[in-house]
DNA sequence: TCGTCGATGACATGTCGTGTCATCGTACAG
DNA sequence: CTGTACGATGACACGACATGTCATCGACGA
């Protein structure tokens, strides 16, 4: 909530913004060479920095694709604020509708470029991968943290994430033109419409 | 489905079964000193072969863990030869069932260690979330074929993992003792209970 | 006996990722 | 004005990861 004033005086020992000139210089050899053939002092290079200063921002060279990360927070907060009284499947969709207008609309374009880059590049796909998982899990502890049992907490937060990524990727990289909340809605519906039918008796 | 006979003579140059040896290596390396406190040389050495022959084995070093795995293939051919009629998600209740009992059940504790090995690393993690993903596309693939639209076939493969996703680490991890054909019924019975409702018109 | 094949070893190389210490503007205290 | 602590970055070393390439040598078949 506290914003930092930086200032900068014309005989500065550093130029600006060095995590900002890494992920650019990234992303440009990115596209220019692709992922793998991209090494890291190739990166600091670009941007000016030595590959140590590089690791000083970036834990890994996947990082720089998924920048600082804060959904997992943010959903947590929102699941744990949303109304006692909604079913867990509403508090999802409520979530996702969140995130989607909060996060995501307005920046198709931005979001469709990344989206390919993680789905061209294994390493980058396992890196998604486990963020997926990690969405899952900080879902999965506010549910518990609303009364769910843990079984079904598990299989809630594991639905929502379903749809927030089915979503994600549909309204990215498909042809569509709408609103990702309304995405969301029609995988919701889609959803509803595969679930297994409850058994009577086998 | 041919086998290939190899006879073993006195004077081999080579002990037998270098990938097995590797494998068991590895998998005591890790659990004597964690996964990422040991190193492929050490591997190799505790299997008598070289470091260059592990990587002639495995891609990685993470691949020891997840040891030569037909499942993508084995899972598409069952959604291929289930019963035309079937509903999608009893389709994934067919092949859910056969895989379980197949390739997991009588191996409760083995299943058991590998998945609290991957848990416990986020490089392990990371592959086995891909490796999630990888299940995904071959099952949306199978569906497709099977003339489902590619929205409903994205999320009917998307369910079926989940459910073998939850189920597995349920019944490996879990307190339970059942068999593993019955946590995937609950599962699939919790999906149903906790499936969004479709809305007449908001 | 010879030649091919396949599994492994030996060696070189390049990238990844980290620990450690030096450097030098900046800000602030006095 | 001076000095001192701080913080961002550079410089360097190092071990582990991963791969390309060629040599080796038993098995096997002609």
């Amino acid at each position: 909530m506290s914003s930092r004033v930086i200032t900068y005086t014309e005989t500065m020992r550093w130029a600006p913004d060095a995590r900002g000139r890494l992920v650019g210089a990234a992303l440009e050899l990115f596209s220019e060479q692709g992922f793998g053939a991209t090494t890291v002092p190739q990166i600091a290079a670009r941007a000016g920095l030595t590959t140590r200063t590089f690791f000083r921002y970036f834990v890994d060279k996947r990082e720089v694709v998924f920048g600082g990360d804060e959904i997992p927070e943010r959903a947590t907060r929102l699941i744990a604020d949303a109304p006692a009284e909604l079913a867990p499947m509403e508090v999802v969709r409520l979530v996702l509708h969140r995130v989607a207008t909060d996060q995501f609309e307005g920046h198709r374009e931005q979001t469709s470029a990344v989206r390919r880059l993680i789905h061209a590049n294994d390493p980058l796909r396992d890196r998604d991968a486990r963020k997926r998982d990690d969405l899952v899990r900080a879902a999965r502890a506010a549910f518990l943290e609303r009364g769910e049992s843990p079984l079904q907490a598990t299989v809630v937060a594991e639905l929502g994430i379903l749809v927030f990524q089915v979503a994600l990727d549909e309204w990215a990289l498909g042809d569509g033109a709408g609103p990702m909340v309304s995405v969301i809605d029609d995988v919701m519906a889609l959803l509803a419409a595969e679930s297994p039918v409850r058994r009577t008796r086998s």
